[in-house]
DNA sequence: TCTCGTATGTGAACCACGTCACATCCAGCG
DNA sequence: CGCTGGATGTGACGTGGTTCACATACGAGA
């Protein structure tokens, strides 16, 4: 559906040299905790290596994913525009290493820097994207269409090579599925089923193979009226 | 549940001001569409008078509105954050008043008052925010939940005085109210229903007035556990 | 290899909402 | 005034999806 890759695109290289230069390094293990929603956010990070993923939690505690952030992209970056507590919160799914800079080196170096502030700008304006057609899913699409959508997104273009096949594996249970199309673990099951019985998927303990990406595809379309 | 106003809270004084002096004027009548998501988008809007409504539409044509944008706003920025087609539909409920900038003015004056792109960033934010809850709403609360919410988001502060006897009335149709929570009309109306027959709210033709704010806010409290 | 904890498959019952189908009910306007 | 078209009220009914309740099935340890 996008180009893009990842919750917001792969920052630009001057963004990146810039936070090279005010960052310190970050090392994470697997299920260690960034931040959580509602903590103050001070600071920014860029992925260096590994994987997060980014929820948010309803009141009574349900999860929603959001996107997983590979290296290459920038977070935590909604409290620098927006001061205030932090609206999601970001987990490691494996060993991570990310470098971190503070809100208000940012913000001097913005000053310094005009160009700076126009990419994280443009980040923004991806982010905004994102979270648009996330809604418009959420409200108008019905779970298998969330699904082979939300499958598509995690496998698309992860490595190139790989595709050539139209197969794809993504390593990631069911349940953490279910968060990510904001369903259940059992809807997604009879789901993934339906499709296993078409050769669609192929699934295995803790992931499963995208078999046949073009008819995933056609599942996904919309075709209205 | 926000102390902002409008999908993005109004425009602070330095941006404004220069928004001003790059700015024309447009005038709009009821019903007029500003921008059409899909369209290419080279400039953003202030809100001078009037209101506008901001919705997105599904693949099959239904509707989904984000918020009404009133004097004070800022809109059709995101294009400038992330140069693509609009991706929302922007129509004016009422004769309106606005100012139009183009992009590129504001990305040059950017480079000479940095303190503008702070600015941006931070109206960004306070969007990411409020894309962030709606997404929450939409996937964890049930109808009611959100009609509560959407009520009382929209009755917010319009004008202080006419709050304090608890009271606040909405020109708004059953059917836009709807289109608002991501529901039938059907089911807005029986919500009112029930809340009628409590005293809550008070409805007429074309519009509706809160009777019990807090009653309104009890129902809206997720009461979890 | 056996065992236990976690991941998955699947059916039954339930339920919130959507869909459909009308019955009202106003507000303007001939 | 009575008509008429859009806005509302409300029931009947269908259904996607959750909830609940197990049955497997696999993998990592002992």
């Amino acid at each position: 559906m996008t180009a893009t890759k990842g919750f917001l695109s792969t920052a630009s290289a001057a963004l990146i040299d810039i936070l090279e230069g005010l960052s310190t390094e970050i090392r994470m293990t697997r299920g260690q905790v960034l931040f959580e929603a509602g903590d103050p956010g001070d600071a920014l990070f860029a992925v260096t290596e590994g994987a997060l993923e980014i929820s948010v939690y309803s009141e009574d505690g349900r999860k929603l994913t959001l996107d997983i952030m590979r290296a290459g992209s920038i977070l935590g970056e909604i409290t620098l525009f927006d001061p205030g507590p932090r609206t999601a919160t970001a987990t490691a799914l494996e060993p991570t290493v990310l470098r971190r800079v503070r809100h208000c080196d940012v913000l001097s170096e913005i000053t310094k820097t005009p160009e700076l502030a126009i990419d994280l700008i443009h980040l923004a304006g991806k982010r905004m994207r994102y979270m648009n057609r996330q809604l418009n899913e959420q409200v108008f699409l019905p779970v298998p269409l969330r699904l082979a959508r939300k499958i598509l997104y995690l496998t698309q273009s992860d490595d190139p090579a790989k595709l050539k096949d139209h197969g794809m594996s993504l390593r990631l249970s069911q349940a953490e599925l279910a968060e990510f199309v904001g369903a259940t673990r059992e809807a997604v099951s009879k789901t993934l089923s339906n499709w296993k019985k078409d050769g669609v998927v192929e699934a295995s303990r803790g992931g499963l193979t995208v078999l046949d990406r073009p008819a995933l595809e056609l599942i996904a379309e919309p075709e209205f009226i």
